[in-house]
DNA sequence: TGCTCTCTCGACACTGTGTCGAATAATTTC
DNA sequence: GAAATTATTCGACACAGTGTCGAGAGAGCA
């Protein structure tokens, strides 16, 4: 919550503790690549960011809150991807459906650590599932919204399922997907394969047989 | 290890060993139905089955083994129902895709706390990821040829994506909506709406529009 | 009976957690 | 710029949990 104030526009100067926040984050953000949130002792953190370990519990109430200001850190980034599921304009359903989940992808590339931390933290830290559950159903809306629309164009196949129902399922798939892609090697094929098959999926489930 | 020797058709009498190990797993099975894996200690283990917390370590190389062993005591349901995925005869997809579908919630419905855990268990501890990728392969290589064997036969949608790869994304839907729901309350309505929805886009997915 | 496995236990050394009060550094107030 | 206040750091402490060891109890068998 400091860190949140600070980045939001706050042109005071920053402060020594902030500092030593953002040193814990950063650290944490680097441990995660390699280790589990669980695995990562406290004292990693602090030594990281040459501090002694009680001085963790001045900045952070636990190891779960550390995670959540490095999921406040991505929220942005999170929130446009969101918002790429609306289609714009008159773009084919198969372009902005790809370019969506293109997005998608690149930011479990980008912050696979966290992301993964966080899906995980989501079934043991109440705080943390608050946070995300918010976030999961921003996705689940805007794309449920999305369907509607295009059912009522008569574009998309009617239900049943709901729009909320498909939704739910299709935005669940990715993340799944996304999960496991990110703990494998950066390859740029493989990655370009998963982005394709979800894409088909998806304008399958949502329109029906291609074109 | 032991457990699994004595289970495979052994029929000498069970020794006092094989009891308390029965016990540990059984009062696993039961603490893994209100918490984490992680939170569960050995000594909460072995009090439920009467014993001192060092002879765990008799028994059990690690409380992941015993997540191993529990596992090893669903996997015969579990592969039940991979078989299922193979429709048989003349019976439309719809209903061959719904039936497997509907057992494998029911499954996560019967042991969700064990699948969850294993799951959960599978990034971090090599032991169990072994086991599961073993059985996430045999799940994945069934859908697949059955895929391909629906194309061959001009029935479902051709290729790209590939069998396999729509196989991949459509388990991983399936396993990531399983423990969603196995987390929520029963009931019946939204067991049932899940499995609709499931199947719809499986439908969609493989063979086009519904019919 | 004595021998040998199987099984159990308490004690020990370790690693890690979270809290406290005291000490120091930074900032504000007068 | 000195004093008061607030922010930050630290080491020590009490706890909780882990995994290992060697000593022994108990059951089955010669």
């Amino acid at each position: 919550m400091m860190s949140a104030m600070n980045r939001a526009g706050s042109r005071r100067k920053r402060s020594k503790g902030d500092l030593t926040s953002q040193a814990i984050l950063d650290t944490a953000e680097q441990l995660l690549e390699t280790r589990a949130l669980d695995d990562i002792a406290v004292d990693e953190l602090t030594s990281g960011a040459g501090i002694s370990r009680s001085t963790f519990y001045f900045h952070f109430e636990s190891r779960e809150a550390v995670l959540l200001a490095l999921s406040e850190r991505i929220t942005d980034s999170l929130y446009d991807s969101a918002v790429l599921w609306l289609r714009r304009g008159s773009e084919p359903p198969a372009d902005s459906i790809r370019r969506a989940i293109a997005g998608t992808v690149a930011l479990w590339r980008a912050h696979g650590p966290v992301l993964r931390a966080a899906v995980r933290a989501r079934d043991t830290s109440e705080l943390v599932r608050g946070f995300w559950s918010g976030v999961a159903r921003r996705f689940i809306e805007s794309s449920a919204t999305q369907i509607e629309i295009e059912r009522e164009a008569g574009v998309a196949l009617p239900g049943p399922p709901t729009a909320r129902a498909l939704a739910t399922v299709l935005i669940s798939m990715n993340e799944s997907m996304c999960y496991r892609l990110s703990l494998s090697r950066k390859s740029a094929a493989r990655d370009r394969e998963v982005v394709d098959t979800l894409t088909a999926v998806w304008l399958r489930a949502v329109y029906g047989v291609p074109q």
